[in-house]
RNA sequence: GCGCAGAUGCCCGAGCGGCCUAAGGGAGUGGCCUGCAAAGCCAUGAUUCGCGGGUUCAAAUCCCGCUCUGCGCUCCA
């Protein structure tokens, strides 16, 4: 089984399974008030790395993850647009699946939308209060961090850290009984969207939704929580006290992920148009960016700049010439060993620089196998490769459609330089380049693909 | 202030006590291949891992101190 790291006891443990064979996973999603980021970007691709190969190892994965379709920052945004807050939910939720789409990302087994949950958050709010772990201020209803036990585990830091905080923060809801507590519910003011509730009007607080959404398509002890390192205090950490505090089981093993840094004044400034995935898969193949987050570990840190995006797109480029000299036949039997490794440094705690390390070790080794004719070994390597490739979610071996003038030009080419005309088969070639399409020669002829 | 993560070649980034004279990718340089290219292959590139101490037969890897960077500390992926 995958060993990952878990937040909650800060060391690498093998991924226990509730139910044998099966793999429960919720992801916090996104507020969707604006349009998807790089660090965005980086959570949906380690996830989806993970789920792919979960499935190839042969377990039957549920991902849910959700939208969160209520929040302050949606009321603010649309206030800011002039606009209803439903309309900015349509287009930003929208745009977060066109960007995950052009991410190769895969959509999850369900997608819980909190403002279809507030009859149930209303409910497990009521038990809070039952058991005394939540009481009513007049602002909302607030949960009495205080009376949960562990609370700070995911923080890794006690209470009074927590609250003596930095120094010039401002402490909101002064009736608080604890600086810690926060709310479950908020009452409504003047202009806002607002559900009914037995304590009086108001909208969900944004810890709760994942909570009840989690529980009721997952069910109790659900297996894996994952999200960025900016989610793991406050919001897993409240996500947690609060079926803490009704004694439920909840995410038995939590993973987190590292930031996106954008190096200062580069990113900012000369390039601050990649900041979003729309605008990045403008600019890059989109199977870049996936290798750029690859081949640095999850956990760690990663710069993203003009220049390491550009170097992944170099080095996709590299996969996809690979397949087009390769010709690999899906049939040809798979290097064992090769796979075998492949799948110990996934399962160490999703060592995806490993894999790409080895994924690229083993396309050396198809091209000289290529280079010395030794064709069923080329078959084997390329063949292995792709498995690899494909595990990792990376979409190769795509032929295009050469229209009937590109084959044409071609063919013309071929003569011209049959007949020893080299100037006219370059002149053949710029044409083509000048059309979009590259020309290769290789042994068996020339190979055209888009350029 | 408290806590977390990080500092490795030109760039990104693995490594986490001996297999490290440090993976993989990108860029560079030289060569092979090619009519020329492209693609590919080969070669080359840190005797050194932020700085200063220490532990050890042995440290990039462990300990202590320092410097710098990113992040969290209440509603922000």
């Amino acid at each position: 089984m995958i060993r990952l790291y878990n937040t909650a006891t800060r060391e690498v443990a093998p991924l226990q399974l509730r139910d044998e064979n099966k793999v429960s996973i919720y992801v916090c999603g996104p507020t969707v008030y604006g349009p998807p980021h790089l660090g965005h970007g980086r959570h949906v691709l380690v996830y989806d790395v993970l789920r792919r190969f979960l499935i190839s190892q042969g377990l039957d994965v549920t991902f849910v993850s959700n939208i969160t379709d209520i929040d302050d920052n949606i009321i603010n945004k649309a206030a800011a647009d002039n606009t209803s807050w439903t309309d900015v939910v349509k287009e930003y939720e929208q745009a977060w699946w066109d960007g995950l789409d052009k991410l190769h990302v895969m959509r999850p087994d369900h997608i819980p939308h909190a403002t279809d949950y507030v009859d149930e958050m209303v409910d497990l709010i009521a038990e809070l209060i039952a058991v005394d772990k939540a009481y009513l201020a007049s602002d909302g209803i607030y949960i009495a961090t205080e009376n949960v036990a562990d609370y700070g585990l995911l923080a890794n830091q006690s209470l009074e850290n927590l609250v003596e905080g930095g120094g010039d923060r401002e402490v909101v809801g002064t009736e608080k009984k604890h600086a810690a507590d926060f709310a479950l519910w908020k009452f409504t003011k003047p202009g806002e969207p607002s559900w009914p509730s037995p304590w009086g009007d108001g909208r969900p607080g944004w810890h709760t939704e994942c909570v009840v959404m989690s529980l009721d398509l997952l069910g109790e002890g659900f297996d894996l929580h994952t999200g960025g390192l900016d989610l793991m205090f406050p919001h897993h950490e409240n996500e947690r006290a609060q079926a803490v505090a009704l004694g439920k089981q909840f995410a038995q093993h939590w993973m987190h992920h590292g930031f996106v840094e954008l190096s200062g004044e580069k990113m900012s400034k000369s390039i601050g148009n990649v900041m979003n995935v729309t605008e990045l898969v403008e600019r890059y193949d989109p199977r870049a960016y996936r290798l750029l987050i690859l081949q640095s570990h999850y956990r760690s840190p990663m710069e993203v700049t003009e220049t390491t995006l550009q170097n992944a797109d170099a080095a996709v480029k590299r996969l996809d010439a690979f397949v087009r000299r390769s010709d690999c036949d899906q049939n040809s039997e798979i290097d064992a060993d090769v796979m075998e490794a492949f799948v110990a440094a996934m399962n160490d705690d999703l060592d995806t620089p490993k894999a790409v390390d080895l994924l690229f070790t083993q396309i050396r080794q198809a091209n000289q196998a290529v280079d010395d004719g030794v064709l069923a070994q080329a078959q084997r390597c390329a063949a292995t490769a792709i498995q690899m490739a494909e595990i990792l979610g990376f979409e190769l071996g795509r032929n295009d459609d050469v229209p009937a003038e590109i084959k044409e030009l071609a063919e013309q080419r071929i003569q011209a330089r049959a007949n020893k005309d080299f100037e006219q088969a370059d002149m053949l070639r710029d044409k083509l380049t000048e059309a979009g399409w590259r020309v290769e020669d290789s042994a068996d002829g020339p190979v055209i693909s888009r350029l």
